[in-house]
DNA sequence: TTAATATCCTACTAACTATATCGGAATAAT
DNA sequence: ATTATTCCGATATAGTTAGTAGGATATTAA
């Protein structure tokens, strides 16, 4: 797994959606949010939309809100939409293997899907409610901290 | 982590070193054996070189051989030197962590930093002594699969 | 001594990927 | 009509990947 800007940008849009789960939020608002290139971001929503993961209002007001509730969509999800396969190198991909000529028994093969396996384990029991839960506690975290301090 | 073909093959001529050794073995006896492109193997090896990895012994009847124990090598020492960091994105680096401007309270970077250290935990505990008993094995099991089907 | 067999070294290339940016069309609210 | 928004396709630029090419250098066997 490499998780690539595209991708970062990807997960941090969707946890900025499922922060605001109620109205929708403009690519200007996500963009300046999460600091995130205006355009750049346009063109992964747009994925995202594809993919199903938000819908959009268009005009004026409009922006773009989650397609689920945050519980119901994982990292892993997004992860694997927008950067691919979870698993370190091609032959141990979960959905299409594609394996070296020793394939049967090349002992690399089977650390790989090891580690492939937990992976995708992480990946896909961690949902955006998961974090959105544990933003929402560091913020009120840093937001004591920053009250102590003054 | 991603691995790349690179680094696959690095892999596999080390493991292939361990399997054998005891006496040097020469790039096109690796290349043949392991089925990896004579010039990539030899750029590779190298590296390898560099990296004190392996050691070369020149002129006729010369090849490589590994520098330290099969015991000595693991996995992660492999990877992280010819792929890179083993972790999915630079905020989540071990060595020289390069965080977003929310830096310090990023729910994404705390996940990214816990599979980083699955990963890391996983690689840095096999050893080219553990894959080359493993490899013995599959050899053995595979044979005895050959001799009942004969 | 010479031929054969090796490693060593630098440079090159073609295809692909990553990280955007640009310019405008379509849509909807005010 | 004006303004704010999404939608869409093209372009750009730099870096990475997976090699290949061509030769220099070292060692040894005949
Ligand atoms: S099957 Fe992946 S290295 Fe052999
Ligand atoms: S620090 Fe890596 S995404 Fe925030």
């Amino acid at each position: 797994m490499k998780i690539t800007f595209k991708g970062d940008y990807a997960l941090k849009a969707v946890l900025d959606l499922a922060m605001y789960y109620d109205k929708p939020q403009s690519v200007d608002e996500i963009s300046k949010r999460q600091d995130i290139p205006y355009k750049f971001l346009e063109q992964i929503l747009l994925q995202l939309k594809k993919g199903r993961f938000v819908k959009s209002l268009r005009g004026r007001n409009g922006g773009y809100v989650l397609a689920h509730k945050p519980a119901q969509i994982t990292l892993g999800q997004i992860v694997r939409f927008v950067d691919g396969p979870v698993e370190p190198i091609s032959c141990a991909f979960a959905a299409k293997p594609s394996p070296c000529n020793y394939s049967g028994n090349c002992v690399l093969r089977e650390v790989f899907c090891d580690i492939g396996k937990m992976i995708a384990e992480k990946v896909d029991n961690i949902t955006f409610e998961n974090l959105k839960e544990r933003q929402k506690k560091n913020i009120a975290k840093t937001k004591k901290y920053l009250d102590y301090s003054i």
